[in-house]
DNA sequence: GTGGTCTAGACCACC
DNA sequence: GTGGTCTAGACCACC
């Protein structure tokens, strides 16, 4: 995994982790890696990953079982909220984009289905 | 403006033009800074600055009047074709992104309907 | 290799890559010498170079591969355009020099089809 | 008129002055401006307008009446076979350029008629 | 090693 | 003054 140098590197796992578990990669109830492998495995300090991890428990995305480890949700309604908490994200970073073209509302709707269309002819 | 690291200073600089362009900010015919006085305010070298700027002379995004200055293009369809690859830029990566959190091509389009129906009931 | 003061030597470099390409001096996915070789060999600046070829990657007459090399397309149907487009420019050249003689169309023909019959005598 | 350091000046008026004939600005038997002004008009010595002149005398196409001036032959069949020897060397120097670009005879001819093609559709 | 970017500074061309 | 080109040299990214 490639870290970014402009955005902190806890958030960058906490993102990567997110998108793993809404793709599916990491199933519901899924034990994760241990911490400190995790942190061998991005060459990241171990406080990094535990930063990451423990938001996310915070955020009831992952459970932590003390001296077991660390569990993504069973709770699947809260893996569909994250889903649409993320799109919903750069579905308003796309907004702001074409906003900044000047692209009226139509014209983004237009734009959009244009790609749409484009893309199921392919 | 601010530089991110991730990216060529002369692509941002590039890319910030043709925003300004497209956005009207710039008009047609306009004159630009000169390239020295651009690399004052932008606080990068005149050779980042002319980089930025032959490049969208080759796209003919500019013209350049030797001992005169750079203008922006007067050839307003050729804006509008840099608008829609712009947009149409935006457009794909947001479709990359909702594809990696495995959303069909029907619920990419269900969640920007959402969204655009929410923004329009504001 | 000479250089012409007249044109920028950047583009005296783009040229004679031109003609060794499209004359298939230099073959299709065949790497160049290094940037800094073709600098010693021209007896030119590195960044001389440089913009030589950066102009043909943007132009995808070469792809380029990081730290591994510069090569020529393969994709051969560029390097048809590219001979077209070289041609071109010579025959519309010589269209403007006959012209400028006060030679009409008509004798322009006659004048070429005179001279591809004496050389096929030849 | 502009000069190209890389060609000998008197050689450049010349061609100026070949082109002006035969394209009929200076008509046959017309009086040249005096040596001393051409001198002035194109910024040069008078030794190299003389150096010109006296190669065009020379080679009959001017002819140079002491006291009075030099003046653009009367005899057309001369302004003709200039007119020849002229677009001859433009039509050698493009076939020299198109065979370095490996097009062959028949590709030569091709693209010359598609030109000529292309142009009277205009 | 190989390409890509940037700076500093010089000089030229056109006005 | 204004743009265009070139050099020298540094540093970074990818391998």
């Amino acid at each position: 995994m490639q870290f970014d140098d402009k955005v902190p590197i806890y958030y960058q796992i906490k993102n990567n982790l997110y998108h793993r578990i809404v793709a599916g990669d990491l199933a519901p109830g899924e034990k994760l890696p241990a911490v400190r492998q995790l942190a061998v495995d991005l060459t990241v300090n171990v406080n990094t990953v535990q930063r990451a991890l423990s938001e996310m428990v915070t955020e009831q995305v992952l459970t932590s079982k003390r001296g077991v480890g660390n569990f993504v949700t069973t709770d699947t309604a809260r893996i569909t909220a994250l889903k649409q908490r993320l799109s919903h994200g750069y579905i308003e970073r796309l907004y702001t984009q074409l906003h900044a073209l000047r692209l009226s509302d139509g014209e983004i709707v237009t734009a959009i289905q244009a790609y749409i269309t484009a893309n199921k002819e392919e």
